[in-house]
DNA sequence: ATGTTC
């Protein structure tokens, strides 16, 4: 993107003054690189956010942002309903609280490099995995209903995992406030058989290896050491939370215009956060959030039963869980005052710091776990949290690697048999049902994620912990 | 991301 009207505040911190009609101003975290290659369409998007009513402070653009429906993936908005703010389903994402968990296995990588074939095997076909995939269960309209008001809780009371995950999940694992009946029955009916399972895209179970520490502290409270094996699922609530999107997208395309709200482009509908549609979405969105820690809490215990299979005795506990697609009522402290805000974070992780009520008592005094997944085959990252990131963006951080070429183009150069077996050279064992998916997936399709996550660092938004890379990639 | 174009 053109540089040029930017203000540079710091190494990776970057501003737009508003003008115009934005309210705020925009402000973009990376390095000047990064903001170089970045997509025009960000300035543009999240130039259009910085106009919606009650936004707070900035629309911000983390370092891995790049063009999104209406919202750029990659932005952070706040708005206060005191204030005639906004709540917006192209601000959440479509595919509602897609997240990132990391389990712990304690193993030595020699010990899965002995079973590294017939574990890929055993998990895939394990995990389902796939567009449109379906998995065992099957729900009742009565246990759809309490699924969406219990989120991991109600997965764990189901004997899907420990109590113990609860806490190392956003929320306890249960989202508040979830209003099953703000759910279409089409919504609910898409997800019947879709509980437990993977979907397609960039969503995967990776077993990686800790290649590297750069805080050792905090690594240790984590329980990462280096070259021992974890183990991260990234994806979200399915076809659920898709159709949520869909509908309350098209419902809040009316609602701004009931509401005399001005969109500077059709897919930043929006509704105020205190209109009856506004609130609808907020319950529906919720419940999709907890179908989300759901599935993830479904797909742990289907992992830790492959690797009970292959390690005796092996417990598997959790990390963390994040989620990157959300809408948080959140207390944030603005020129001095604290408000209650409702924080958009769209392919942006929570970043809360040392030290937050929120946090699990293990894990408070150094800050939240963020899990950032990269790309098929290259390396993830764990950040933790910092206290400065409040003030700079909410408390949020990036959240992955970020597409650098489209689906297309990324299937006009690449053959999935071919991304397959050059990642096999390279000791990853990639298992995928569509040759078609991994060629869209393919590593080089996507930006740097050690960029984006140097960027972060230096940002501020969180810190460097760990990096992981891939042993083992069950892919959609 | 997505019953990959209701």
């Amino acid at each position: 993107m053109d540089l040029k009207g930017f203000e540079r505040l710091g190494p990776c911190h970057w501003r737009l003054a508003p003008r115009g009609a934005m309210r705020v101003p925009v402000e973009i975290f990376a390095d000047e690189a990064l903001l170089q290659a970045m997509d025009d369409k960000v300035r543009e998007q999240a130039t259009n956010v910085a106009t919606l009513p009650g936004i707070v402070r900035a629309s911000y653009a983390m370092p891995d942002a790049h063009w999104g429906y209406g919202f750029p993936i990659g932005g952070v908005a706040a708005f206060d309903p005191d204030e005639g703010g906004v709540v917006s389903a192209g601000g959440v994402g479509f595919d509602v609280s897609c997240g990132v968990r990391c389990l712990l296995t304690g193993l030595p990588v020699e010990a899965i490099l002995e079973v590294h074939e017939p574990l890929a095997e055993a998990l895939f076909a394990a995990i389902p995995a796939g567009v449109g995939s379906t998995g065992q269960i099957r729900l009742s309209d009565s246990e759809m209903d309490a699924m969406l008001r219990g989120g991991a809780r109600w997965a764990v009371a189901q004997g899907y995992g420990e109590a113990a995950d609860l806490e190392r999940i956003e929320e306890h694992g249960c989202m508040a406030g979830a209003d099953p009946k703000a759910v279409s029955a089409q919504a609910k009916k898409r997800q019947r058989e879709e509980m437990g399972t993977l979907g397609s895209g960039n969503h995967y179970l990776e077993v990686q290896r800790v290649a590297e520490i750069y805080d050792e502290a905090t690594a240790a409270v984590f329980g990462l050491v280096r070259d021992q094996v974890v183990v991260s699922i990234h994806c979200g609530s399915r076809g659920l939370g898709h159709q949520i999107g869909t509908e309350y997208f098209k419902e809040m395309a009316l609602a701004a215009k009931i509401y005399g709200i001005v969109l500077p482009d059709r897919e930043l509908a929006c509704a105020p956060i205190t209109s009856p549609v506004g609130q609808r979405y907020l319950g529906a969105m919720r419940a999709a959030i907890n179908c989300a820690l759901a599935n993830r809490q479904i797909l742990t215990h289907l992992t830790r039963k492959v690797f009970a299979e292959f390690f005796t005795g092996l417990s598997l506990p959790l990390l963390y869980d994040v989620s990157h697609n959300t809408c948080k009522v959140e207390t944030h402290e603005v020129d001095g005052r604290k408000r209650t805000l409702y924080v958009h974070r769209k392919g942006a992780t929570r970043a809360f710091g040392p030290g937050h009520p929120e946090l699990p008592e293990a894990l408070r005094a150094v800050g939240q776990p963020v899990l950032i997944g990269g790309s098929m085959g290259t390396a993830s990252y764990v950040l933790v949290g910092t206290r400065e990131s409040e003030a700079l963006a909410f408390s949020s951080a990036c959240h992955g690697a970020g597409r650098a070429m489209s689906r297309q183009q990324a299937l006009k150069r690449w053959q999935g048999r071919e991304v397959v077996e050059s990642l096999a050279r390279r000791g990853v064992i990639v298992r995928s049902p569509s040759f078609r998916g991994v060629a869209e997936e393919a590593p080089e399709a996507y930006k740097d994620v050690s960029a984006v996550v140097d960027a972060a660092d230096r940002a501020g938004l969180a810190r460097k912990v760990a990096k992981l890379v891939p042993l083992v990639c069950i892919k959609g």
